[in-house]
RNA sequence: GACCCGUUCGUCUAUCGGUUAGGACUCCAGGUUUUCAUCCUGGCAAGAAGGGUUCGACUCCCUUACGGGUCGCCA
């Protein structure tokens, strides 16, 4: 029997990493096994849902990379796939209820009649959970029929399940106190039930429940951030699962490949920004330069820094220097435009090498003598400057790369040279001078 | 409050009775790089507490504490 999977979101807010992670984990698992998964949208909320969700829940998907082989726009054998159009699908089982005895009507409502009696499921997660419905006070017959002739989400999820043959799944941790509900309600139906996995939920990095306002929490910001798909599927994998090895980068490939329910966890835990922006650097190092140019590229032009032709080399300088595609325009404006800001700190530092002053105005004079520039020759010229003053070359490359980039850090010096040319670097260096100035005060 | 799940470095985690409790993020130090970063090496840092069971417990059991979840005509 092959498996079939689902991610049954309800169209009410942004998609959430939680919801991310819920869809990634039955996608990883089905695709493990060769078995299908399927993108059902659970709109029976009317007065919550919004087409705008909607589509956040379909973008949010595709930039994953989480294709689903039934459901809206692709189809099946099961649909329509979507709770809004199944309607008299839902009057039909409902009718099963009734006739079996197991609603009563309760102020306009349908109420489901529980059996008393204790209920154990069999997490593939959690193991064995026993709840026992002999406590009505705990566990009071739910309303699966509103008064206004609609259903509820118990219903129709399990109707949902069972008519789409689901054999797994896979929910947060949330459902879990649900699930005897659910099993109640198949066992009235005569169906079979799936095999649940309940896996834990996402907290924020104080270990409260990471709701919709948080910080990381909607996949829609994660675009926009400079975060690559390949890496927040990589990151929030991470949470509550483990390959039980030392690795921790995969490809989605090697996702689907190692993925097991077995080696899901189950405590709750914390969302790590850090080690996201972190995972997803391990992710751009490997890109070829041509995709991190393209990738880097609409960041840098959303700034309004001028894109010139070397464009390409400019980001490449960095690519291999920041964890996130909008970290890009700041560490690269100096090389794009000359109204740069310097960095007081590392000023003040070179300021207080003595001989700095005296040698990047050597360096300038020579910068300009130099017949054919290129970061070679520029680097040998350096040389000798420092040379002559009984320096060593490397005492002059900071003060050189500060009075460059206005900054500490940021691409090998040669790159910097090169992308600059002969008249911006000499330039810059007798700017610099001036700027050193004690009494100059001009920063 | 009742019920359920959970608890290893600050964070993510490995360990399925016997380990100097391992790895990763972060942070710090040193090395490489004539510069920055990468990289390499090293360092800081953990079994919530108390009882059992056992020759031996992070691992099994109980209690307590703490955290999370659920108790809707929301999903």
């Amino acid at each position: 029997m092959s498996v079939r999977t689902r991610f049954a979101p309800s169209p009410t807010g942004y998609l959430h990493v939680g919801g991310a992670r819920t869809a990634l984990f039955n996608w990883l698992f089905a695709r493990n096994l060769g078995g299908t998964f399927i993108l059902r949208v659970e709109d029976t909320d009317e007065a919550r849902n919004t087409d705008e969700a909607k589509q956040a829940i379909f973008d949010g998907m595709a930039w994953l990379g989480l294709d689903w082989d039934e459901g809206p726009g692709k189809g099946g054998d099961y649909g329509p796939y979507f709770q809004s159009e199944r309607k008299s699908i839902y009057d039909t089982w409902f009718q099963k209820l009734v006739d079996a005895g197991r609603v009563y009507e309760d102020g306009g409502a349908w109420r489901f009649r529980f059996e008393r009696k204790p209920v154990t499921m069999n997490d593939l997660v959690c193991g064995e959970v026993t709840i026992d419905y002999r406590d009505e006070s705990n566990t009071p017959d739910m309303v699966v029929k509103r008064s206004d002739g609609s259903y509820v989400f118990h219903f129709v999820n399990v109707v949902d399940d069972l008519e789409m043959k689901i054999t797994h799944v896979i929910r947060g941790e949330d459902h879990l106190m649900n699930t005897p509900k659910h099993l109640q309600l198949i066992e009235a139906f005569g169906g079979t039930a799936p095999q649940y996995a309940h896996i834990p939920l996402i907290l924020n990095p104080d270990g409260s429940k990471m709701s919709k306002r948080d910080a990381g929490a909607a996949v829609g910001d994660y675009p926009r951030q400079g975060f690559l798909p390949g890496a927040v599927v990589n990151f929030i994998a991470l949470l509550g699962w483990s390959s039980k090895t030392d690795e921790e980068i995969f490809t989605m490939d090697q996702l689907v490949a190692r993925f097991s329910l077995e080696n899901v966890n189950r405590a709750p835990a914390r969302f790590d920004f850090e080690k996201c922006k972190w995972v997803n650097q391990q992710h751009l190092i490997p890109m070829t330069v041509e995709d991190f140019v393209a990738a880097a590229k609409p960041f840098v032009e959303a700034t309004g820094l001028p894109v010139p032709e070397n464009f390409g080399a400019v980001a490449a300088a960095v690519k291999d220097k920041v964890r996130l595609l909008e970290e890009v325009p700041a560490a690269v404006d100096f090389l794009l435009c000359d109204a740069f800001t310097y960095d007081p700190e590392t000023v003040e530092k070179v300021r207080g090498n003595a001989s700095a002053k005296e040698l990047l105005a050597s360096l300038a004079a020579a910068f300009n003598a130099i017949p054919e520039w290129s970061a070679d020759a520029a680097k040998s010229t350096l040389g000798d400057v420092a040379k002559s003053a009984g320096a060593k070359p490397g005492q002059l490359m900071f003060p050189l790369r500060v009075a460059l980039s206005g900054r500490a850090h940021g691409p090998d010096l040669g790159d910097i040279l090169n992308l600059l040319g002969k008249e911006r670097c000499t330039a810059r260096v007798m700017k610099f001078v001036v700027i050193l100035q004690p009494c100059s005060g001009g920063l």
